[in-house]
RNA sequence: GCGCCCGUAGCUCAGCUGGAUAGAGCAACUGCCUUCUAAGCAGUGGGCCGGGGGUUCGAGUCCCUUCGGGCGCACCA
């Protein structure tokens, strides 16, 4: 059997357009029928109306100038000394302005057809070389449950991870715990007055504003008094604080690990923000910016880092807004407090060093919400201000998600009178609907997450429009079987015999899906997956519609079938590659 | 005030490093099941690509400007 494995059609095709181009204009340079000058930038490229070729260059356009010639004329001299023999291209046309378009032949279609239906893993490439990233994505705040952006979070990361991973990357999926810092503070304090309420009364320890007011906070002070009774009542605040924080906080680490995976969402690292307190690496890390320049003490005994020095690479640091509404220059920020406790920011530079230097991952892609985005620019500078270089980080960031119902926005759940948290989410919509839905917006899009849609059971729905024809096909395969028609495997799929505009059409996607993965993997966007596979199982019921597999003619038979078998199995490993349930009956 | 994201059909959105006649789904209307799953398909109508300048052979795409919407500008994380 051939090797289908990384083959990448799409990519080759215009590989191969490119090499052919770019040998026939030097040839018609060294023949005079060009004049001799440098070849001119030029794009290959998928016309979009198949009628304008397979792959279409603008070489005699761009040329214009450099040659001195009309586009026609140009495009005449290159197609003149253009050779096809070996080449995956059957013919070449010239047309309108002066596109050179080529047309794949059909050798090129049967290697897309077998390709597809080998059972070799198709769509996995190796464009990726084999490259270690990291993605680290939700990193909810353990101090309570989990929201609609740590949703559309982990729906856009563990896919972005996926399509790394079919890229050839080696990915690590990581979560950081923030199980330090204030707001575990506040988290503690938030518990400890619960906990006292539970045997003082709400009014004798009324709890602050500023802590959590949850009622899963509530739940743990009640389960911590389950254990210790009162003993605790009449301890030190400080103490009760820490006890209660050292039987809460795992909890509620276990909660998030639960409920992500039910999301399907499996990590290989949680990384604890408290090991890099404890181990010393945040100190070392405000030491090296300090000896290197970067920092400096001010008269209050804080360290500042020079923010704007570093981050205006990356885009215009943060300015203050002063009192008087007057805007002032870009303002140094705190690493470490005249307190002596450091920021989140100072743990977080540790935090992207140890990815970056002590783990060595090549690259460490961030999936942010947008509320985040005034970061971005001082964390990529404060990694090139300890010396790493900022553009190995990369941050992905997810606007935000309105959720609708009856065509109207909703922000609060029915039951609980706050707001929709994950679990809420997947109580009300199958797993399926929410991870892909979050994909099917790219994240730079704000995302309207339709609940009414995504549980309905029919073709309004992408989800089940995409099951369905998938189990449509593995319906027909069955059928066949019945009657007695089987596929004689790959040698008897031949492309020649597919002229079916629906057919053509079928095998295009089918091309197009390896360079598909890769894409959404270089441009960290795995909605075009969503986007592809709904596209190629519209182009399925259309062919459903037009071209029948019982009773048509031998080769013609043997053909559609490996068609389906590539789709089945395309459409399958995309929604398996998302985790999304692929039934082979509806 | 400054920064980031968005603005394309009635609605939700595609449009790949600028390319050929701007696409899809939903909604509206019309057809198609005694033949492989009608949870499907075919067809019809629907657009100053927010506005205005510029760059060029060519702009929804790039630059400038302007308007509208979302988000953010802490010794919080």
């Amino acid at each position: 059997m051939t090797d289908y494995r990384n083959y990448n059609p799409r990519q080759s095709a215009l590989d191969a357009a490119r090499s052919l181009l770019t040998t026939a204009a030097n040839a018609a340079m060294d023949s005079g029928a060009l004049p001799k000058t440098e070849l001119p930038a030029f794009n290959v490229e998928i016309p979009a109306d198949p009628k304008n070729g397979d792959v279409a260059a603008n070489l005699a356009m761009a040329g214009a100038r450099t040659f001195h010639k009309a586009p026609r004329q140009i495009a005449e001299a290159v197609v003149g000394a253009l050779d096809l023999t070996g080449s995956p291209f059957a013919r070449v046309e010239i047309a309108g302005p002066g596109f050179i378009n080529l047309y794949l032949g059909s050798e090129w279609f049967t290697s897309v057809l077998r390709a597809a239906c080998a059972g070799q893993d198709y769509g996995r490439t190796n464009a990726g070389q084999g490259k270690r990233y990291n993605v680290e994505f939700v990193s909810a705040n353990p101090t309570g449950p989990m929201h609609m952006g740590n949703a559309r979070g982990g729906a856009l990361g563990d896919c972005l991870a996926a399509c790394l991973d079919w890229a050839g990357y080696d990915v690590t999926r990581e979560f950081y715990i923030n199980d330090a810092g204030n707001q575990i503070q506040k988290f503690g304090k938030s518990l400890a007055i619960r906990y006292l309420q539970l045997y003082k009364g709400e009014e004798a320890c009324p709890l602050p504003a500023e802590c959590y007011q949850g009622a899963d906070i509530i739940e743990r002070a009640k389960e911590f008094a389950a254990v210790h009774g009162d003993s605790y009542v009449g301890a030190d605040f400080e103490e009760l604080k820490s006890a209660i924080i050292a039987d809460a906080l795992p909890k509620n680490i276990a909660g998030l690990k639960r409920d992500l995976g039910k999301y399907r969402i499996e990590y290989d690292v949680w990384f604890p923000e408290s090991t890099l307190h404890e181990s010393g690496a945040v100190e070392q890390i405000v030491q090296l910016l300090l000896d290197k320049g970067a920092c400096y003490k001010a008269e209050d005994g804080a360290i500042m880092y020079k923010s704007a020095q570093y981050s205006s690479k990356y885009g215009v640091a943060n300015k203050k807004k002063s009192d008087d509404g007057t805007e002032e220059e870009a303002k140094d920020e705190v690493l470490v407090r005249a307190n002596g406790v450091p920021t989140y920011f100072a743990a977080d530079i540790a935090y992207h060093y140890n990815k970056l230097a002590v783990r060595g991952f090549e690259k460490a892609i961030d999936v942010w919400g947008a509320d985040h985005h005034g970061h971005v620019a001082r964390m990529k500078g404060a990694m090139d201000a300890i010396g790493l270089d900022g553009s190995r980080l990369d941050v992905v960031l997810m606007q935000m998600v309105n959720l609708i119902r009856d065509g109207k926005p909703v922000r609060m759940s029915k039951r609980t009178g706050k707001a929709i948290t994950l679990t809420d989410l997947l109580d009300d919509v199958p797993i399926d609907s929410a991870r892909f839905f979050f994909n099917m917006r790219e994240s730079s899009s704000t995302l309207d997450f339709d609940l009414d849609l995504a549980v309905k059971n029919d073709s309004e729905n992408p989800v089940y429009y995409v099951q369905y024809a998938h189990a449509r096909i593995c319906s027909i395969l069955k059928k066949l079987e019945s009657e007695g028609v089987t596929f004689r495997g790959l040698e008897a799929a031949d492309a020649a015999v597919l002229t079916d505009p629906a057919e053509l059409a079928l095998l295009r996607l089918l091309a197009s899906y390896p360079a598909e993965i890769a894409a959404a993997a270089e441009k960290y966007d795995p909605a075009r997956i969503t986007r592809f596979v709904i596209d190629l199982a519209s182009a399925f019921h259309r062919f459903y519609g037009a071209c029948r597999i019982l009773g048509a003619g031998d080769s013609v038979q043997q053909a559609r079938i490996a068609l389906c078998l590539g789709v089945r199995d395309v459409i399958r490993n995309a929604l398996t590659m998302f985790k999304v349930s692929v039934p082979e009956s509806m």
